[in-house]
DNA sequence: AGCCAGTTGAGTCAATTGACTGATGTGTGG
DNA sequence: CCACACATCAGTCAATTGACTCAACTGGCT
């Protein structure tokens, strides 16, 4: 975590670089980020060099940022071409899909050996390593433009609580796929089939989050919210 | 994380062990678990030997695992109160808030100076320690019967997926105290005014995520599912 | 008072880690 | 062909860490 030493990008053959990051990606999504030493990244990935990783990416933050870049580019690709695909009247569920399956579709492409869904998780909750994903996943234009669209449909347009939201369902999405990405690797069932329905579901989930009733913030009573109530039967019914 | 070195719970005074609990909850807070060194540990503790937390709790799993048992223990308490105001026909908010409100309202309670809700995002996120979050959260028996009770408001009864739900609500509830809790400790605004205004949003979003619509599982074309449409004014319907 | 189990203080030790150094390898442009 | 810049290798170094030892202390009990 101290200086940059972070070659320019297009230095050298990239071979190594990539291969230093897909298995310090394994071993952080398989271990945990900071049970992972430089050590052991250059041993799992057969360099002699017991730091190549701090030679090539500097601190451990640089080498996460550098994983969650190289992520993030290509879902950028992909969330643009859902986009273009767009026209202005698109309902809340497209909308949420650009947002959900960029990631899906890329785990899906990745196969069984995919890694980053583990570690944005564990990096997005980690005090010293959540600032650079934030930032590194505030590069990207078709997120806010998404964002922007998804904000029609707030009610409270973009105040403070819409940022919360906003969280939320980010957080939301991480973690889904992180589970399903755990439960491959070890050969757990997995709640849905495929990458697809996981990402059917996903956008369920959200769509209840943006849609849910907002409770007015007054100071009322606790207890009693003026939600729908059980019927005989055990179903549901939505107030209005 | 190697033998079990716990003492018996009665044995000495325990006014060393909660100390040594509050100094590495509020550590592993603010600095994160693994980037915090028993060493750190006792010398922010003001105790001379350097491995006193090793000493009382093992390994770094184990005083997790301790401090998680202490803050579970507490919302079980609670929790078991909110249950017993409940009569059978409890609506789905009162339920939810049966999740939510035993986790807020000891937040509430400890004041500014909570930590808890943010160690214990980190470790579920972390593959060494979720297993320990999960088997200490299993032992409470009034979760087990709210989600019994909540059972009864999910479509497809008690499948795979409801344990996906599950795991997507609790973690839901659990990131967005740390959200809070985080922004508590550092001075920055929050998005709701009190712990109970967050609990309430949080109801909100839980209850948008079991009343959602649930895609039927089909192999179905990926975009335009049968979603609410965006009207002339931006606003948005919800099908049926 | 005197014993004693359990706790705390003070320090040691091997193992690991990140950062560093210098020699050697390599491939690309001139 | 040959510099030259970069990459890789092999090894060193101080700092940190968890585990450990042993002495000193504490409070309850007889």
């Amino acid at each position: 975590m101290t200086g940059d030493r972070t070659r320019p990008a297009g230095a050298g053959k990239a071979s190594t670089r990539e291969l230093i990051l897909d298995t310090a990606e394994r071993l952080f999504a398989e271990q945990g980020i900071f049970a992972t030493s430089n050590r052991r990244i250059a041993e799992a990935a057969g360099q002699g060099n017991s730091s190549v990783a701090g030679y090539h990416f500097g601190s451990k933050a640089d080498l996460v940022r550098a994983i969650t870049r190289r992520f993030t580019a290509e879902v950028e690709r992909s969330r643009v071409g859902l986009l273009a695909g767009l026209d202005g009247s698109a309902g809340l569920a497209e909308l949420l899909g650009c947002l959900v399956r960029p990631w899906t579709d890329r785990f899906e492409s990745l196969g069984p050996h995919s890694y980053f869904a583990r570690v944005c998780a564990q990096a997005m909750n980690s005090p010293a390593l959540r600032p650079i994903v934030v930032e590194e996943g505030s590069h990207s234009g078709s997120l806010k433009r998404t964002w922007e669209a998804l904000g029609r449909y707030l009610p409270g347009g973009a105040d403070l609580s819409t940022e919360i939201r906003r969280g939320v369902m980010q957080h939301l999405i991480v973690f889904v796929c992180a589970e399903r990405e755990s439960a491959l690797a070890e050969g757990r069932p997995t709640s849905r089939q495929t990458w697809t329905d996981e990402a059917n579901g996903l956008i369920d989930a959200l769509y209840g989050i943006m849609t849910a009733p907002l409770a007015d913030l007054s100071p009322s009573p606790v207890r009693s919210r003026p939600y729908g109530r059980v019927t005989e039967d055990g179903a549901h019914a939505i107030p209005e």
